[in-house]
DNA sequence: TATTTCACG
DNA sequence: ACGTACGTGAAATAT
């Protein structure tokens, strides 16, 4: 068997993978999306291939004489995107750290370097691959030199390989002729200019008779059709320009030992040590070398006998920091039942040389260690956590002030992302690697020595970036708040939803029969798909516009396109119906629990700007703009001998605008009156306040909302149906009204473009690494993200500073009345009703009080039987 | 697992 | 010439 050498095109590929892939960055906001998409396509390559040899061809950035060429006839080239040419360096280097031969030449392309490589190789009778994105290759294809060219189709690559005689059946001309019809045609994408007039058909049809273009030029007059005989006889020069620019050279002289690309070990400990840096998780698979011993792993130590762990506990005693860690025992169940999985042990770290993981057993019971744990947690300096709220679960907590969640502090380090595991923490804050592959215990113990660890360092970060009293006084008290809030739970009828689902189930079982009929087809109405066919190709509706992958039939477009069929209204209404159904009468019920209600999930790290995220069920999406998915609110109700009391901030992210920005009129303004969409309306309209029409009313709300969301005519548009121009009119006339809302948003962008993140009142930071993004469209996301953030930020830190100020009066004042929902801008108590006068009281007060703003906070409160009534 | 739709603020 | 409003989560279908 001959060997074998594969020869990527870099360049080539790494594009490829850029703009195959969503954008991608590591920690150090590092884009490594191409270099990711890059070393994925070579390894799939490699494990196909099983070559011996290995290169890598890179252009070198220099003007070469066929770019100048280029140049000249049309102009400047357009600019490799910054994010990407930032990963070519890196590449590189990834690439040498795995022992693979790169070769670049200045004055040579890299077209030309594979050409020359690929010859010769082919010469010294090996096989031959080249990978590139680039068809302009495929002159290159012999019987022994393949090419392949790797396609990104909905996130799988696939690769279509050519010999020459796979480019003679697909392009119907041999590899070298591949060469003239090129120089004919032209290639726009490959700077070559080709002859004016002549494309792919007739240039393949030249070709296949002449062979060449020296060859049609001596028959030039005997071309067809006479429009290329013309175009050749004038443009010749051209044609043989463009010839020079698509010959990759295949004799090209540059240094290049064959024996530097014979492929050693790739998975290299330095190639590692690389990876792990672009945290590139499921390549490092790929390794098995172990990271070099660390220090601090050597301390760690399992514990499972009693007198060790009394001796170990009772040291850790006192300590001026503890690090610690609950975790299930899930080593001998099937991953399905994890949730339900028994207490394994715990891990405690209270100096760097201390730190043991004490597992549950025959000698140690979960019971005890756990009270163990909780008088450690109360006699601490500082008692540091992951997730203290779900730690709860399992032991006390006496002492709410000395507690350090570090999963909290990660979050509000940087809060866009996805979790905030300890080997994250651990690799950014201590920068350790933590092994997938080490034992449980050792993992244990590296969660407790990492919250020991690095809770001093976020804690002194967070000082540094003045967040230490948004996390002291706000962000660790919510932690306790919202872990009530999660017991409370709230009650939900289970009767009175089964009976509600069974009514949606009628109507929507009519609905069925009704749309099948006039369309005359039974099918799925809740596949967008087959409702795109139906509605679009069968009953030719018009226009079916947008999504990647087909029809859009969402409401919204359904409405503006077909407002006078009344199958789109039973379609609609069907809809509705259903998602009341599947989400909430049938998907609620599963929740209640044997206390007749449910214990929701409150998570405090999910969102970029501050807000809380509820899920399981999600119990802030409960219907109340429709009058019939209202109703589900009935089925919330109070325990017996208490009611509901529900407020809600008035317009709060518009009071925080009209403060932030200082505009004098907006202020003014809302401290007169409380319908700010009407005063908006008549200010901007120059209308008397009591004349304002409901279009204009509305018109202004919505440029309200538009404001808050980072305004943009193109939204506003869509929103309000109309054209582009006339909201930007709006938009404009917004801003001579309240030129000072105009020079604060102006303003927070450019801050934000300036030092990348933008903050709230209370001190809380968002990212906004799109804003330096070369895509217009990324860029203007982060604009409007610059906008809204602040706003959506500072309303939630203030409902946040109500509910914890709520909850603590509530409980010192030992009141029953229990807080058990939080909606964003809304609360909702549960208060026993000798109670009610205090509690109106106190989530007044503390609603308002929250924030001293320039302008009132506004606060509508309400009582009922049930939510529905209360809101 | 990804996409689409729709519920809320 | 480009193509969007900000922030979430759940269910159903498609892949």
């Amino acid at each position: 068997m001959s060997e074998k050498i594969v020869l990527i095109d870099g360049h080539s590929i790494l594009n490829r993978a850029f703009y195959g892939l969503p954008e991608l960055t590591n920690s150090e906001g590092l884009h490594t999306n191409a270099i990711y998409g890059f070393l994925n396509i070579m390894f799939k390559i490699l494990e196909e291939e099983k070559p011996e040899y290995l290169t890598v061809a890179f252009d070198v950035h220099a003007p070469t004489f066929r770019h100048m060429m280029y140049e000249e006839y049309k102009g400047t080239r357009k600019p490799m995107a910054e994010e990407l040419r930032e990963q070519v360096p890196v590449i590189k280097e990834v690439l040498l750290s795995m022992g693979i031969k790169i070769a670049e030449c200045p004055g040579l392309e890299a077209d030309d370097i594979l050409g020359t490589i690929a010859r010769y190789c082919e010469g010294q009778g090996m096989e031959v691959s080249i990978i590139s994105g680039d068809r302009d290759l495929l002159q290159l294809a012999t019987e022994h030199v393949k090419i392949r060219i790797p396609k990104t189709k909905q996130g799988r690559t696939e690769v279509e390989d050519y010999y020459a005689k796979d480019v003679v059946s697909r392009y119907q001309v041999t590899p070298r002729e591949f060469i003239d019809v090129k120089a004919l045609m032209g290639d726009t994408a490959d700077n070559i200019p080709g002859v004016p007039s002549i494309g792919e058909k007739t240039a393949t049809k030249i070709i296949t008779e002449y062979h060449s273009i020296e060859n049609a030029y001596e028959h030039v007059s005997d071309l067809k059709p006479p429009r290329a005989s013309k175009a050749l006889a004038e443009h010749w020069d051209m044609a043989v320009m463009s010839k020079e620019l698509a010959t990759i050279q295949v004799e090209a002289d540059f240094p290049y030992e064959l024996s530097e690309a014979k492929l050693g070990n790739i998975y290299t400990e330095e190639a590692y040590a690389y990876f792990q840096r672009l945290q590139f998780k499921n390549l490092l698979s790929k390794f098995d070398v172990t990271a070099p011993a660390n220090k601090v792993e050597d301390s760690f130590a399992e514990i499972t006998g009693l007198r060790d762990a009394e001796k170990i506990l009772k040291d850790a005693e006192g300590a001026a920091c503890v690090g610690a860690c609950i975790f299930k025992d899930t080593e001998n169940l099937l991953p399905l039942f994890a949730s339900h999985a028994e207490i394994g042990g715990i891990g405690i770290c209270f100096d760097k040389t201390k730190v043991f993981c004490i597992r549950t057993g025959d000698e140690i019971s979960c019971g005890w260690l756990l009270d163990r744990l909780s008088e450690i947690s109360a006699s601490a300096g500082r008692f540091a956590m992951f997730d203290i709220k779900a730690a709860m679960e399992y032991m006390q907590i006496s002492r709410k002030e000395v507690c350090f969640d570090a999963m909290v502090a990660a979050y509000l380090l940087n809060p866009l992302k996805s979790d905030y595991t300890y080997e994250d923490v651990a690799r950014e804050q201590l920068d350790l690697i933590i092994e997938e592959k080490s034992p449980l215990w050792v993992r244990v113990c590296y969660e407790a020595y990492t919250a020991y660890e690095a809770s001093g360092i976020m804690l002194s970060k967070l000082q540094e970036m003045r967040m230490d009293h948004l996390f002291t006084d706000i962000e660790m008290p919510l932690v306790f708040t919202l872990y009530d809030m999660e017991q409370n739970g709230i009650r939900a009828e289970g009767e009175a939803l089964r009976i509600y689902s069974s009514q949606l189930g009628a109507r929507i079982t009519e609905l069925e029969k009704e749309i099948y009929e006039e369309t005359g087809e039974s099918f799925n109405i809740n596949s967008p798909k087959q409702l795109g066919v139906i509605l679009f190709e069968k009953l030719k509706l018009p226009g079916g516009k947008k999504t990647k992958t087909g029809y859009s039939t969402a409401a919204n477009v359904l409405e503006k396109l077909a407002p006078d069929y009344p199958v789109i209204h039973k379609i609609l209404e069907y809809r509705q119906y259903t998602k009341l159904k599947s989400t909430y009468a049938d998907g609620l019920v599963t929740y209640i629990q044997e206390d007749g209600r449910i214990h929701g999930k409150f998570n405090q790290t999910i969102t970029a700007t501050g807000r809380i995220s509820s899920t399981e069920p999600n119990l802030q999406n409960i219907p109340v703009r429709m009058e019939l998915g209202r109703l589900i609110r009935k089925v919330f109700v109070p325990e017996d001998g208490y009611i509901f009391l529900d407020a809600d901030y008035s317009q709060i992210e518009l009071r925080i605008l009209a403060h932030c920005s200082g505009d004098q009129r907006l202020i003014e303004a809302y401290k007169e009156q409380s319908d700010i969409h009407r005063i908006t309306a008549s200010q901007v309209f120059h209308v008397p306040f009591d004349e304002v029409t409901d279009l204009q009313r509305r018109n202004a709300k919505a440029v309200n909302f538009g404001i808050v969301y980072g305004i943009s005519a193109f939204g506003l548009s869509e929103d309000l149906s109309i054209g582009w121009k006339e909201a930007a009119v709006y938009i404009e006339e917004y801003f001579r009204t309240y030129p000072g809302i105009k020079l604060f948003l102006d303003d927070t962008v450019k801050h934000a473009k300036e030092m990348g993140y933008v903050v709230t009142l209370f001190g809380r930071r968002r990212p906004v690494p799109e804003l330096s993004s070369s895509n217009y469209m990324q860029r203007s996301f982060g604009e409007r993200v610059a906008m809204n953030a602040p706003i959506q930020g500072t309303a939630a830190d203030i409902i946040k500073i109500a509910m914890v100020g709520v909850n603590r009066r509530l409980k010192e004042q030992k009141l029953k009345s229990r807080l058990v929902l939080q909606v964003h801008d809304e609360l909702l108590i549960e208060v026993y009703k000798p109670e009610l006068p205090a509690v109106e009281k106190i989530l007044h007060e503390e609603m308002e009080q929250a924030a001293d703003l320039d302008v009132p906070l506004e606060i509508d409160m309400h009582t009922g039987e049930n939510w529905y009534e209360a809101k």
